[in-house]
DNA sequence: TTGCATATTTGGACCGGTCCATTTTCTGTC
DNA sequence: GACAGAAAATGGACCGGTCCAAATATGCAA
């Protein structure tokens, strides 16, 4: 068993020599043919054992003509929101003998290379791309090659690409209603950008006037980051009629909203509700315990699993939109206004 | 242009059939030789350029016998303290054209496979194994095929692997000499398992004895979990002699410990100093704002590239033990003790 | 024992690149 | 215009698998 690094790996000839058959046998017993003979398969899988032999993943996939992989472009590994959705993809795809490989689409776009071209130099079977890219533009081109799903962001629409996402209506919706229920009535939003920021504000305004609430929604925009959500919050506090809610557009600008009360002197919950969305583990932190939207990204990842599994059987069709249930996740940040 | 999903990508062939040229040749102005007209060179750019062609990297790499391509296996991407190391890590190898490859060994474990598994198939050329493995065991039949590299983690030890780590030892000195400076006497360090755990802890230890502060320091183990840090700390808060400051082995420890704080009525940095480590990304939120120690991770990513690219160069030799120096970053969490 | 149907096993063509030994095409010189 | 030497271009053998048509082995009935 004493191999050096200099000593290549054992190809399936090896094998067989060492088993006394043919390379073909090797590849039958391998891929698990029912027509081997036990004392062949049994010799074949000794050979294998003993020489520690792997079957080379280019070779495969070159003859034939799939790789039984998924590649899986991250926006930002920063933002971790992601990793659940990852295990619901991944559980998914291994059940269906698929691999996944990651890739961080910030790291490779110094270059101003396409991101997800080493991914289409592997021959991928398919593409998730999570979140929202820097760049979408490459991506028409790589989908007219590979099935492709977004999922977690809603961006862009292109013909053939499935969107799985959270139902950010109903998610807003939800955070709207269980503010209007504890009782405040001055409820601010910090929005966001992009169609996500764009759903959950107009989902925020429209539970906010279904309730008649309409004039005392306040909406200010931010760039989804704790910076972002810090200074908007500042902004909010000082005004005049200073709100006693605040729903924030992602878990990260909520954040920044709750250091800006801390600093005001205003105590959370009591003085001033905060709400998050994403259920980030940030979010979870005892520390932190904030009340959030969770963005159901187990059931995001599984669905967008389902929709590549789909594609590979051969459906085609025009992408469709897949929306996962948000449901909300009440912690210690929100509270009823302190009646003043 | 308009080409479908079912017919395959353009190969080496198909670029030299529209540009009039042999297929080697091709393949040499792709490989950027000197040795080919100009005008052939712009002939094959040309039709590379119209066709869309990507070329095969499993054909490539087979043929080459190198995939130019290092896998990365990450312990957890829950904790996002490698995030920056990735890019020290991904600066370096790109220099060098050689891609990176993602893995989460907690993902492919519930299998029970190996980690490692999909990156020997692809033949990856070297490995880089990031934080502690949940299974080590299999490494060394790894390290014996191809380079392999350990950073932000000290085990295993396993001959020819380098390890990459910030200096543990300098880097709990540092903590702690900040917490003497400020006057602190009687401080708690919650311990953290492994040898980073043990590093951490021997050198808090010997920093207060050569104080002469040995019968003030407080040492308490932990799971290096928020959960664990928080529980440890409820401990140790209740005791008689209360400590005045907490050195966390760890950022996600220190969160744990700041609740704790939070929950016994005490105020941070007023009542109860906390130092954590490793500057996560949650230690700089201005929520947190966390004294931690910065654990120089870029440069861990940056010389873990440096030395798997030496043992391409054939550099053999046992593996050694690199030592990134670590800094104090001092920020809201630590303050003099109130004199009581 | 032979013959035939069925069960196993095998050689060899491919997959799409690289690379080297050879062939073909240029240059410049006489 | 012929010719040597250099420069440029090419065919074909590989890399390590898969897969299919063809070859061989086995079992059973006659």
């Amino acid at each position: 068993m004493e191999r050096s690094m200099s000593m290549r790996p054992p190809t399936i000839r090896d094998v067989a020599d060492r088993a006394g058959v043919s390379k073909s046998l090797v590849s039958l017993v391998l891929r698990g043919s029912e027509q081997v003979r036990p004392e062949k398969r049994e010799a074949v899988l000794r050979a294998v054992r003993e020489l520690g032999y792997r079957p080379n993943a280019a070779a495969r996939s070159l003859s034939e003509q799939r790789t039984r992989t998924v590649g899986v472009l991250l926006n930002d590994l920063r933002n971790p929101w992601f990793v659940d959705m990852l295990e619901g993809l991944n559980s998914l795809l291994h059940d269906n003998g698929l691999h996944m490989l990651l890739a961080d689409a910030r790291l490779n776009r110094r270059t101003g290379q396409d991101p997800a071209g080493p991914f289409l130099d592997l021959r991928v079977d398919g593409l998730v791309v999570v979140g929202t890219l820097p760049d979408p533009a490459a991506l028409g081109a790589v989908a007219e090659r590979l099935p492709v799903v977004v999922a977690g962001a809603r961006e862009p629409t292109l013909p053939g690409v499935d969107i799985v996402v959270n139902d950010d209506e109903r998610g807003a919706r939800l955070v709207t209603e269980h503010l209007i229920g504890l009782g405040h009535r001055r409820i601010a939003h910090i929005a966001g950008y992009g169609a996500v920021g764009e759903l959950r504000r107009r989902s925020f305004e429209a539970t906010m006037r279904e309730h008649g609430l309409a004039d005392e929604a306040v909406v200010e925009s931010s760039d989804m980051t704790e910076e972002g959500g810090y200074r908007t919050t500042v902004r909010l506090l000082s005004r005049a009629d200073r709100p006693t809610a605040v729903f924030a557009v992602n878990d990260i600008a909520a954040i920044g909203a709750l250091s800006a009360a801390e600093e005001s002197g205003l105590r959370v919950p009591r003085d001033l509700s905060v709400v998050g969305y994403d259920n980030t583990s940030i979010a979870r932190l005892r520390h932190v315990w904030l009340t959030t939207v969770d963005n159901a990204s187990h059931e995001v990842g599984r669905r967008a699993a389902r929709c590549l599994l789909d594609r590979f059987e051969g459906a085609g069709g025009a992408g469709e939109l897949h929306l996962a249930k948000p449901t909300l996740e009440i912690r210690g940040s929100t509270a009823p206004p302190v009646v003043g």
